[in-house]
DNA sequence: ATGGGGCAATGCGGGTTCTGGTGGTCGAAG
DNA sequence: CTTCGACCACCAGAACCCGCATTGCCCCAT
């Protein structure tokens, strides 16, 4: 289908390039310039669903254009939550594929997703608000960053490397100081509301689960 | 009911398009060319109230003629307040809508919002006026333009290095210019009305809130 | 000349960040 | 079951940085 569609976008005069799987994808999508990217849930190697996800956590805005199969394991809410700009149930026809490619183009830029999500704590990078449920909760600057970037990553475990690189922007500092940080956070989206949401996975790093219970 | 609008406005010549909730709505709007936008306010998925105010944030003016439910969560001043063009409460008559539909094309273009708001604070860029309520503020070129960057991303945190960019037109300027000159605006529009509207976020910037109890 | 807007400079107060230490917890091996 | 080592949580203090008010100077307009 990949193929088929590849032809179909170069007749109409798309410069296109093709990955083969979800790693493939992923490369590109790094790499390259694109306009946009057509993106499908099912692929070898790495899911289109966390193709997205991760372009997304790097803040790569490209335009991105869902298939979803029809069965259906995401469905249409989950794939725009990801940060899909468009989304697109099989079968499709390809007229409004075409269409809604063309829309995107058009629309230029990709849209920036407003808040970030997590069970019900909320994290709304422009006002700079958290709040978990209906309560507003106020962090300091550092605070605010980690927990921006655990969000982006939800439910996959972070190491505190890649935090001290990402948050910190540096990677020989004292991995102590993220536990402290863990710590302070914990205080204020979880302990105050019996959660247990930014969990630690001991020897790995930490998690921060929607379902924190 | 949208149906039957729908076969109506074809009937009379227009081309239709219907979009069956907020998202979709959303979507088609920031899409396609279309020169008015009938917009009812209870929908599946996103109200109509913030499909408008969405497209309005991304500049975009097509005309929109929003319609209330009769009961009337949200009144006429809120929809024109959010940037509708016009405003017709339910029940209406189908030959109110046309007439009023021609009456917004005839209009083109869509309307520019006059006035910016936050609350109860209003900025009139063409005139040049600041109001808080009912009460007139005076304010130099400089806290005026500074007040309108902040009410053009109201609600958003805005840094100072993105103030100094927008306001002062340079980048490399020593900070501190921009806190004495929210010092000074907050002394002119916050203090004299016990209110703290234009609030600091400490490492982050400024967020001008409406509701600055 | 004079007043007011615009901007640089200084110092203070308070919150934020980080370090180092201590004690607790987990898991694996004996 | 116990022991041990590694890993992690927590605490408290010190250094730091940030934001704000204030002051004074320059420049342009009146």
């Amino acid at each position: 289908m990949a193929a088929a569609l590849k032809r179909g976008l170069q007749a109409e005069g798309f410069a296109v390039d093709l990955a083969h799987d979800g790693e493939d994808g992923l490369h590109c999508a790094r790499t390259g310039e694109y306009d946009v990217v057509v993106l499908d849930i099912m692929l070898p190697k790495l899911s289109g669903y966390n193709v997205c996800k991760r372009l997304r956590a790097e803040e790569n805005w490209v335009p991105i254009l869902m298939l979803s199969a029809k069965d259906g394991e995401y469905d249409m809410a989950d794939g725009l939550d990801l940060g899909a700009d468009d989304y697109l149930a099989k079968p499709f026809s390809y007229v409004v594929l075409v269409a809604r490619l063309r829309a995107l183009l058009r629309r230029g830029g990709g849209r920036r997703p407003a808040v970030l999500r997590s069970g019900d704590l909320s994290l709304d990078p422009a006002r700079r608000l958290v709040a978990r449920g209906e309560t507003a909760v106020e962090l300091t600057p550092r605070e605010f960053s980690l927990l921006e970037f655990l969000m982006r990553r939800h439910d996959e475990v972070v190491s505190k490397t890649e935090i001290l690189e990402h948050v910190w922007d540096t990677y020989d500092t004292d991995p102590n100081v993220v536990e402290v940080y863990v710590g302070y956070l914990r205080r204020k989206i979880d302990t105050p509301f019996g959660r247990n949401a930014l969990q630690t996975v001991r020897g790995a790093g930490y998690r921060l689960v929607s379902d924190g219970g």
